[in-house]
DNA sequence: ATTTTCTCCTGCATGC
DNA sequence: TGCATGCAGGAGAAAA
């Protein structure tokens, strides 16, 4: 499942093949995703040259002179630049060909992803307008995100803090595995109240979301190579994880039994022992 | 206004 | 072996 460093690796590993590059076709088998592929997508994009690959939040940016194509792989969405020879795969359901002979190939068999086209500035479009500052901060101009910001927007929620940080409109980026993982870095229990959680409480939070995605990013960096030829979960997941998918395993700090509980209706795991 | 529930979809594990 | 069932999850939309 993409997570953000997924996203980023992505990024990184689709741009050098786009940029500069000029689309020469568009081919949609199956426009049914989370929302119907554009009937416009084609006529604006062939012909332009990707001008720049860029991320946001979870959502991937194409830019070109007139618009960008915004791309979002869901769940179970994985992006690949193949030769545009080569024979689609089941699930394949949207090519960008391009000058170079190259396309940029949308695969996703549970078609929770979308592609869709803008003419304004993305970031004024409604998925991204609204969206929280990125938790690590790739420039100084970004929206700062630091245990100021969580406790000063926290305050008066009641929701619980691990359903908070996944909240989009907080921060972009963590998921169901990285905020459980987070939260045992920062040592706070997933099923407390939000609003209950102390400044200082949010600085330990911050330094842990941000360790954790960043150790991953470095991690999907490594396995970048294979990163286009897997659609399934990356090879360090496994290794690295502390309580995600661990439940009724042996906490690795203090030995006490992982525990996984339900969280409108997703799992959270963490340590009893380790988290209060 | 905030929070919870529902929804989209396929693949895979489980159970009879 | 085959079928039904349940779960997994990002995040918008609808309901509460």
């Amino acid at each position: 499942m993409p997570e953000l460093p997924e996203v980023e690796t992505t990024c990184r590993g689709i741009q050098p093949a786009l940029a500069g590059k000029a689309v020469t076709d568009v081919i949609v088998r199956e426009s049914r995703l989370r929302w119907p592929v554009p009937k416009n997508l084609r006529k604006n994009l062939i012909g332009q040259t990707i001008t720049d690959v860029t991320r946001r939040g979870k959502y991937l940016l194409l830019k070109t002179a007139t618009g960008h194509v915004i791309i979002h792989l869901g769940m179970s969405g994985s992006l690949r630049t193949v030769d545009a020879s080569t024979a689609p795969r089941l699930h394949d359901h949207v090519d960008i060909v391009l000058d170079s002979g190259t396309c940029l190939r949308l695969h996703d068999p549970r078609r929770f992803g979308a592609v869709l086209w803008t003419d304004d500035d993305p970031a004024r479009h409604k998925l991204l307008v609204a969206l929280g500052p990125e938790p690590v901060a790739s420039d100084s101009s970004d929206k700062v995100f630091d245990g100021d910001y969580l406790f000063s927007k926290s305050r008066g929620r009641r929701r619980a803090v691990r359903e908070f940080v996944m909240d989009s409109h907080i921060v972009v980026g963590i998921g169901n595995i990285y905020a459980s993982e987070a939260l045992f870095g920062a040592g706070i229990d997933p099923r407390r109240a939000a609003g209950g959680i102390s400044r200082m409480r949010y600085q330990r939070l911050v330094v842990s979301i941000q360790k954790t995605l960043t150790s991953a990013i470095a991690a999907g960096g490594t396995t970048l190579r294979d990163f286009s030829n897997a659609d399934g979960r990356p090879g360090y997941f496994q290794q690295t994880l502390k309580v995600y998918g661990r439940d009724g395993e042996n906490c690795r700090h203090c030995s006490a039994k992982i525990r996984r509980v339900r969280q409108a209706g997703r799992s959270a795991y963490f340590c009893p022992r380790c988290q209060r």
